[in-house]
RNA sequence: UAAGCAGACCAAUCUUAUCGUUCUGAACUAGAUUCGGAAAGGAAAGUCUGGACACCAAAGAGUAGUAUAGCGGAUAACACCCGUCCAACGUGAGUUGAGGACCAGUGCAACAGAAAGAAUGUACAGUUAGGCUGUAGUGAAACCAGGUAAACUCUAUACGGUGCAAUGUCAAGUAAACUAGAGUUUGAGAGCUACUCGCUCGAUUCUAAAGGGUAGGCAGAUAGAUUCUAAGAGUAAUUUUAGAACUAGAUAAAUGAUAAGAGUCCGAUGUCAUGUCGGAAACAGGAUCCGGCUUACUGGUCUGCUUUUUUU
RNA sequence: GGGGCAUUAGUUCAGUUGGCUAGAACGUUACGCUGGCAGCGUAAAGGUCAUCGGUUCGAAUCCGAUAUGCUCCA
């Protein structure tokens, strides 16, 4: 397992977020949301994740850039949570809810309880499908 | 020494280790590979301006409109910049200035005042009288062929419009659905423009309502009015010649995280001196590219000058 | 990336070539009519005209800059 993430492992596509958006379900761990689908991608990987932070809360580029590249690492770091359980291809949208700026260290450690919400979740759902 | 004015420049942390991002060169075992190279600013910002570049079927003419406004220079161009005159402010170094024209026309002027425009009054003084002259009083303005143009306007100069979401190209996909109203070879309508003319295309077109498809790739797009150095021209802005350099090209959008050390600044404390402890590091992130303006903002260095006081 | 608008009382808006004390409706508060409520009537409070400069004797109004909000584009 290598702790990279290159374009493969980014969510690029317009269309997939449009479609994301529009049908995809959420769990939240705050000051973090998932939007997460259950689709197939052109990608290698087991999914592909994108990151975002609103314009509303942060009004500069700058700190907008600064969080979304926290937010890269601490997923760059843990996303191994999502790739042992999961069988299918997902992609998910992360966004930022609060309206100040979180440490490295503490957004971490939501990061990582968000991941593994999220793989509780689907876990949960593909049982009571079977059944 | 203190306070201040003007200008120029430097840094916007660095090193090492581990993991990681974008572009790119090479290697081979040909891809979830390995080894290298490059990777944000003085404002990248606001979008206030001037261009380059692209399209609009000659991109034509006129009107309208907009902008600028002492004089001269400089530039690809400009509202910027340089020099200079004048005005206002400041003790001064200096700063600021939309700084043409109310002897072309029209309009406007609250309150006060006799009177605010073709108006001539009151009191006093001068003079023999008529009248004329001066002073007083109101007001921002009545020192008269008055004031006011960031009032219309006039004069001079400049400007065709739209903007890289321009534009070209490849791929994928679809439907000229239907309904209602209006117009049309006696020229409807279209050609991105405020209007007119001219020019070009031209047989189905327009409006309302309601629906279907796409919203991806590549080019444009990073070597240029470029940067640095030297010598000359010019008071200067700027420019000529020679030499050297290559300096981001992303597209849900690339510079980060952790640890250690070093350096800068501030505060406290101590010493003859080196220190010790604690804290801080602003504004802010490219999106076609350049020139300027405006706004935000941390620390420091240097140069020239002014004023006042003290000392030598 | 590039265009276009708006900002006046708690809210929705007027404000006409720059001039007298910036108005209206709703809302708020007080008083009155009622035994009480609703309703009606009377009165009052509430504005740095988004912010900062300039032009002018004088600016909500004219000009510039800034801030905030809304909106359009292939």
């Amino acid at each position: 397992m290598k702790f990279t993430l290159g374009k493969q492992e980014r969510l690029k596509s317009r269309k997939l977020i449009k479609r994301l958006y529009e049908e995809g379900e959420s769990v939240k761990v705050f000051p973090l949301k998932m939007m997460y689908l259950q689709t197939k991608h052109d990608s290698n990987y087991p999914s592909r994740a994108g990151v975002s932070v609103p314009k509303r809360n942060f009004k500069l580029a700058v700190d907008r850039n600064k969080i979304k590249r926290l937010m890269r690492e601490t997923y760059r770091k843990n996303k191994y949570i999502v790739y042992d359980a999961i069988d299918k291809p997902y992609v998910y949208m992360i966004s930022y809810l609060a309206k100040d700026e979180w440490e490295y260290a503490s957004l971490e450690k939501k990061m990582i309880k968000l991941l593994q919400v999220f793989v509780d979740e689907i876990k949960t759902n593909q049982h009571e499908k079977t059944i």
